[in-house]
DNA sequence: CTAAGTGCAAATCATTTGCAACCAG
DNA sequence: CTGGTTGCAAATGATTTGCACTTAG
């Protein structure tokens, strides 16, 4: 080896922050700078990369054309609101047991799962019909 | 209106066929030449847009860049290679009263949802480690 | 010295969109 | 006619990659 990578414990250290529980690459490079730690877009998607394959980080496949992060650390699902694409965190609703039974049936071992639940939040069923901007766990 | 839709019509259609349980627009593509409904791939696109916002079929993100689509009618949740890539129909895990508790909860109406659970299959498991190319429903 | 980490620029690639031609009702 | 449908070409936009430079070990 030759170097501490400076990126990736940077981005952990963001995404810990408490601010935001999903990143888009996009948000985790404006948040490095924001915090001091400006770099280069692809040096977050490198970082991204690599802490994903090692387990530190989960990506969330959101059907909005971009990829989020999330500290792989407190396991939940998600509740998506299709209209004001708000990404709420929720507790998992899949259990040791249910893929212990899938392993046995298909032969396939599970690591890991991504549930999205989607539908339309509260808030956005009451107001009218107004396109949403984007907000994220709305407080 | 004016005029039927043949693009839709077909892929259904071509869906229904039982080869394959998930598509991609460019397997749907060059599945619908195959059965002589040659077609752009705007088409196709345009197709699967209004059929999955029809809810005839559902759209599947799988981490590998390209979305897939299935007929909605028998649903199932999905296990994931991550290895070979297969991706194979598992039956459903979640049950309608965890929706109900989750509406309740955070006050979001769960429309649908789309669980991956990913890892590695038997087969890849037993086999060496060269990277086998991508598959899907393996026999 | 050596290899991993980074920045910058350019390439990819699936997905979308604009627009004119078409056609069943 | 009329408005949805289709084909073709071009635009988008997020994601990736190539490459040279830097620096810790």
């Amino acid at each position: 080896m030759s170097r501490k990578a400076r990126i990736p414990a940077a981005m952990v250290r963001l995404m810990g922050g408490g601010e935001r529980h999903a990143w888009t690459l996009e948000e985790l490079h404006s948040g490095l700078a924001r915090q001091g730690e400006a770099t280069d877009f692809s040096s977050v998607f490198r970082a991204a990369e690599k802490l994903a394959s090692g387990g530190v980080i989960r990506k969330l496949l959101i059907d909005d054309g971009r990829a989020r992060f999330e500290l792989a650390a407190a396991h939940h699902d998600h509740l998506y609101c299709t209209r004001c694409h708000a990404l709420v965190p929720v507790p998992c609703l899949i259990g040791r047991e249910d893929f212990a039974a899938l392993e046995r049936e298909t032969g396939v071992a599970v690591l890991d799962h991504q549930l999205i639940l989607s539908g339309v939040c509260r808030a956005c069923r009451t107001a009218p019909d107004q396109d949403q901007r984007p907000s994220e766990d709305p407080a």
